[in-house]
DNA sequence: GATGCTATTGACCAATGGATCAACAATCCT
DNA sequence: AGGATTGTTGATCCATTGGTCAATAGCATC
């Protein structure tokens, strides 16, 4: 996604550093926008344009040249960070009749960590979150509308239940415990730098996100949908002598 | 935790603002510390100290009197936010013999929570991630070593295992599926802003907290320790015709 | 009420950092 | 080759911001 591409001749710099390249528009604009990217995503929003530039291998001015500010640069990041995502593919497999509730979620949430665990993504997602709000207002407003009820849905089925009634808080938090438990991985990889299991590459992820998924699914079926948990529902609190 | 609590004289300012009011050494600091907890935790480190200074009600010159330099007083905001914040009781409940697991777990996130959801933890704990590591480093090394044992040895007691061996990664990536989705109620309230669960309060913490307990145990028990479980170790995935 | 201590301030300094612009030069076109 | 186009730069502006300091004014003590 983040990768830099650039035609052939940018990225060939031998020995002689060439003082002044002089770049297509589009593609000084591609690099710019890329290197922001891997800039904020790592220094901060705060971060000096100076720096940036630096970064890049070019004068901080000729940022102007192709965003009027600062604030229009960031806006290009999140934008480009934003769009293109989201997968329509995943609500499709979520809506596939063909699969079963443990293949959808499996599926599902192997693929979509692979977008979502991009240090960047994760780590702009939080800079937005901490300052203004902009990516994660409009990214829960995704998850909320496209993806949260095809889950709780699927979960419901998996546990034998019909009912086709708005999910309850109760539901949606158990559902936020699995997802924010796979996100914690990320955060834990990209933001706090702590070790994740072991190895440091995320090839083991799928394995343990699919133990969390087991976990879910069958702690549902047991914490929300059997008859003692219905009864507990209304008690503030399960009181243990 | 954070709130101020200034001698009197300090908050009582009425119509005719006292120009200049001279606290005590010992007062003022507090006052400062307060200040710049709260501040720092919401506008960042970057923030500025005319700014934090300002709302305080002093000159941003004083704070030098105090302080040699930002980053001491940024050094004291985290020591102060971070020392005091572990309760040696959590391990004693945790290694209470007359306990069951399912109580300490409940006993002790219940308690953790209201500890660890601060605010001003929160931001200044993801803060702190994206710039240097201060904070979660140190975090972490704590749960590490006082924790995460102590929980991996209950669950294993609660599934009916009796093994005393280091933890797997495959258990502790369950755990920090638990541990994670805790968190990312704290995360979602005080970093992405979301409403969580409805109501702006939170009360009802508790009640999906212990939700997400018994699930964990339950899946524990049949994720990790189930024979089947144990003979799928070594696949790299569960392939599903 | 006078005196001394020091908490507190306003003014100032220097470096930083976003933004501007005239001048320059690489590439394209004829 | 010569000229037009425009991508690129160095110099510069100015508001911001961490940090300093001499002067001021609360408060305690006698």
């Amino acid at each position: 996604m983040i990768v830099e591409q650039i035609p052939s001749s940018a990225l060939a710099a031998p020995a002689a550093v060439p003082a002044r390249k002089r770049l297509a528009t589009a593609d000084r604009e591609r690099q710019i926008v890329n290197g922001a990217i891997r800039f904020f995503s790592d220094r901060g929003l705060d971060g000096q344009l100076r720096d940036l530039a630096k970064d890049i291998g070019v004068t901080h001015a000729l940022l102007y040249h192709y965003f009027p500010t600062k604030q229009a640069l960031i806006a290009r990041v999140y934008l480009e960070l934003f769009e293109g995502l989201w997968k329509p593919e995943w609500e499709r497999t979520l809506d596939d009749p063909k699969l079963d509730p443990i293949t959808k979620f499996t599926r599902f949430y192997g693929d979509y960590t692979k977008a979502i665990f991009a240090r960047e993504f994760v780590r702009i997602l939080v800079f937005s979150g901490l300052s203004d709000h902009y990516i994660p207002d409009r990214f829960f407003e995704l998850l909320r509308k496209r993806l949260f009820p095809r889950l709780i849905r699927e979960t419901r089925r998996h546990c034998g239940v019909v009912s086709r009634a708005k999910p309850t808080s109760r539901e949606l938090e158990l559902l936020m415990g699995l997802h924010g438990g796979i996100f914690y991985i990320g955060l834990r990889r990209s933001v706090y730098e702590q070790a994740v299991h072991g190895a440091e590459a995320s090839e083991h992820d799928e394995t343990y996100i699919n133990d969390r998924i087991k976990g879910y699914l069958l702690s549902a079926k047991a914490v929300l949908y059997a008859p003692q948990a219905i009864a507990a529902k209304r008690l503030p609190r399960t009181q243990r002598a």
